[in-house]
DNA sequence: CTGAAAGCGCTAACAC
DNA sequence: GTGTTAGCGCTTTCAG
């Protein structure tokens, strides 16, 4: 299955190569005060002993890993594992490798251990990427929890004092109802995500200021809260048109609850888009081929994770300079794709199209 | 932002205490020699003064860092994020740190630099978590790379030698399709996965071989590859009518295709599954509220991971023990979930069911 | 029960 | 240009 020799130190190849384990450490980092002559030979040493040096020792010495921690939860979901995707290509291209904590749900709270276990690690920086959830952030303005390392947290409520990258869940709420409601929808019902998440709850804000503007009634009988699931979304639906018989649209608080809505249509014989309009949140890249065609709000998980991951190699350099480390926000803009599920007036924009903000 | 207050180290704590660092160690590690007295002394001090021992020079010293390596690619897909995430819930029960690396492509091949980052970080074992594609395992019988730590595949063609977790895809192929001719289905065509991945070309061996043990006709205009997505789906889906207009069932390499599938058909007015039967792959959440609800095969991704885990820690210890370190294949079994787009004999299994092997 | 010495693998600082 | 010394933060070994 594998060899198990023991892999060479720097020892080793300064003995093979007869010189000082000081001048196998210049060749090693390309210091150009070693002789040509010196390097060539040392060189060749190495990659014949296939010598490697030992990440850890110089970490120790250096007081520097080139090790991002990443604290992230819900790795099954589409969200949280593109924007790992977007963390790990980032950081790789940065030079830095990855140390992976997933937290055992949501709404973890006992983040001490964690936090320990990747400081034990002398991790550079620490990115958490887990969404703000009912009092799941409470402890970030405790002054005993000491970090002495950079944080950037990930979709959660911008605090003074704190660096935080997220998508503006509010806006995007906000160009979901403006598209129903400049597509002639009067009567629009919004199944949202968990209301104690932070993300549903700017999504909820934006459906209510909406209607508001627009000066269309509403009441708490036309929402429902979902869990994010097509399962919840489809209970919600039936509960919904039992709450609200004369609705006419449905924003949804992510694509997999909008399906849902597609699902129930299909069975009752609801027409979409003519008798109910409908937006998701998410696109998905399924949802241009659901039954019809749904319109969306298009969310870059994976840029959030690049971003998150610019921002910490700038602290990190502030940290080491001893600057003052001054804390971002930073809220990045969704866009709406427009799809058949909502395109009542066909006339008006006859295909699919993005709209870029 | 945070507060960069230099962590005290062990040397520091064994000042306060006035005792050696020994004494300090000893208490941290739990080791029974120490008078309960010194021993609460230290704990206090330790407590105050917030200590917390370095993970990295234990590694160095003792040899071994209790930290896995992960190479995986797609993580934008289901499939790895899934795997993923039981890796690092099987890890954190483990007590094992997880390095995380990610392939900038499925087909990258030049894994050097990546298999000596994470040694070079002293991981105990390391988890290849990249499907088979094309060439993209033509090294692991290169004896030039040695690894020196065990490594455990996944999902790949089994080979002798290494140790190998993997979906029977090949058994998956044949539950879709013995359940299509079960249900009545004579002409069935395929829209594959791309075939250099190994994973696609067992589903499609196993379309062919249940065919032909079933003595129905088939050529090559019987089946299209695609690319996974559902937007190659439906350029399959077109191409595959047209060369094969008497198709009554389509087995599709994944979830994502079989909807362009129904996407297909609820656009051409053919009814699903009176005129067109449709088994996926993967049973991905959504598949029960597509229009109509997806028949599929179940692969347990999180499932892949945990048992990935679980090898790896037997083999570090065989490893540490200096035993022979047997290599292993697992193969796990699928299981078919019947939904209604496949169901034409209603009668006989008049709900979903899901069979566990 | 406790401490002193040595060293894991490397690099910073200084000598020559 | 190159070598020597010291030490990153910890644990192992061996004395006492």
């Amino acid at each position: 299955m594998f060899t198990p020799s023991k892999r060479p130190t720097i020892k080793e190849v300064a003995a093979a190569a007869g010189v000082s384990t000081q001048t196998v450490s210049r060749v090693v980092n390309a210091r150009p005060d070693v002789s040509d002559e010196t390097r060539q030979r040392v060189q060749h040493i190495i990659e014949e002993l296939g010598y490697q040096p030992s990440a850890l020792a110089r970490s120790l010495i250096q007081q520097r890993s080139y090790t991002l921690g990443v604290v992230i939860a819900g790795l099954k979901f589409v969200g949280p594992s593109r924007t790992l995707n977007g963390i790990t290509s980032a950081a790789e291209d940065a030079g830095y490798s990855l140390l992976l904590k997933e937290l055992p749900h949501f709404h973890a709270n006992d983040i001490v251990p964690i936090i320990d276990a990747l400081k034990a690690r002398h991790v550079d920086g620490i990115i958490w990427a887990v969404p703000e959830i009912g009092d799941n952030r409470s402890w970030v303005m405790d002054w005993s929890i000491e970090f002495s390392i950079p944080v950037i947290y990930l979709t959660m409520e911008p605090k003074e004092g704190i660096s935080v990258v997220s998508l503006n869940n509010y806006l995007g709420g906000r160009l979901a109802m403006n598209h129903l409601i400049q597509q002639g929808y009067k009567n629009i019902g919004h199944i949202a995500g968990p209301l104690d998440w932070w993300e549903s709850r700017q999504r909820f804000s934006a459906w209510k200021d909406c209607l508001k503007e627009a000066g269309y009634e509403r009441s708490d009988k036309n929402y429902v809260e979902g869990n994010w699931s097509s399962s919840s979304g489809l209970t919600a639906i039936n509960k919904l048109f039992q709450q609200y018989p004369n609705m006419d649209a449905v924003f949804a608080g992510n694509d997999q609850m909008a399906l849902s809505v597609l699902h129930y249509a299909n069975q009752k014989g609801i027409r979409i888009p003519e008798d109910l309009g409908v937006v998701g949140f998410d696109n998905i890249p399924e949802g241009e081929f659901f039954w019809p065609p749904l319109t969306s709000i298009q969310q870059e998980f994976h840029h959030i994770g690049t971003v998150a991951v610019q921002e910490m190699l700038k602290a990190i350099e502030a940290n080491r300079k001893n600057d003052l480390v001054e804390a971002r926000t930073i809220m990045l803009s969704p866009s709406l794709v427009v799809r058949e599920s909502s395109l009542r007036l066909k006339e008006v924009q006859p295909r699919s199209s993005v709209k870029k903000p």
